[in-house]
DNA sequence: ATGGCCAATATGATTGGA
């Protein structure tokens, strides 16, 4: 089974895209993050017809995220629990039965956060124990959990081409770190790092100032795996040629292959 | 990480992103 995330800012803007990297990566099951449209306007056709189930949790300009699956979803469920205000589109969960039981799957974008020093920092910060609060509750169940998406977080020093210049950053700052080690000390993986020391893994460079061609990137993009799924981890990649394509978005997807087979 | 972008909105300017 193989599960990739996507920030694909705006699908609307990366149909076209996202079936020709459908096609060559062939994933099983895609989180997607900044979806950027309401739920009727969700294109689910040109993804159905590559033989996709489709869920979605969107919201109208921003944010929204949605789940693709070559499995059948046996339960969807839209929002992170914990704050029945929270009206962002940032959260999807969809659990599908296979050969090994139920696989879980979240679909995660978690806020930005900047500037640091205003509410939009607090949001983030709440809604990262909110998701721990999840992962406690989930963990015991004892199955292949894969929380995956645009964590908004680099991790350390090694996932910044240039660290020092996001030393005030949201995504970076001590306290950011400290609340996503909280997360991984649970017991949860991160794919990547689980394979791989190696700096210059991103999965993400702005648009502006040639951040891209002078490889000025970050990895923010993380698949966490619960002990059962990181146990079947057979493989990882960061598909970064999809950056040198027409129209990219600003992320590129990441993917892994865990040993669990269709039922 | 800002000089340089991109997407959504009834838009020709503003907001959000990271």
């Amino acid at each position: 089974m193989r599960i990739a995330t996507w920030n694909v800012n705006s699908i609307k803007q990366r149909i076209d895209s996202a079936r020709a990297w459908l096609a060559e990566r062939k994933p099983d099951i895609v989180c997607l993050q900044e979806t950027k449209c309401v739920d009727d306007a969700f294109p689910r056709e040109p993804f159905e017809s590559l033989g996709y189930n489709v869920a979605v949790h969107g919201q109208k300009t921003f944010n929204g995220v949605a789940l693709l699956s070559k499995f059948r979803f046996d339960e969807v469920s839209n929002g992170l629990p914990g704050d029945d205000k929270d009206d962002h589109a940032r959260f999807i969960e969809g659990v599908v039965s296979t050969a090994h039981g139920a696989v879980r799957i979240a679909s995660i974008y978690l806020p930005n956060g900047n500037p640091p020093d205003t509410e939009k920092y607090s949001y983030k910060i709440g809604w990262m124990k909110r998701l721990s609060a999840y992962a406690r509750e989930r963990l015991p169940l004892e199955e292949p959990l894969i929380l995956a998406g645009d964590y908004n977080v680099i991790p350390t020093v090694a996932d910044a081409r240039n660290p020092a210049a996001w030393i005030n950053d949201a995504l970076f700052l001590p306290r950011t770190r400290d609340e996503f080690r909280a997360l991984i000390n649970l017991g949860l993986t991160d794919a990547v790092r689980a394979s791989s020391d190696d700096p210059g893994l991103y999965t993400f460079w702005d648009y502006q100032a040639g951040a891209w061609q002078k490889n000025n990137g970050i990895r923010i993009d993380h698949l966490l795996l619960s002990p059962a799924a990181a146990d079947r981890l057979t493989g990882v990649g960061i598909d970064r040629h999809v950056r040198t394509w027409e129209k990219p978005s600003d992320h590129v997807p990441v993917w892994i292959d865990l040993e669990i087979a269709a039922k």
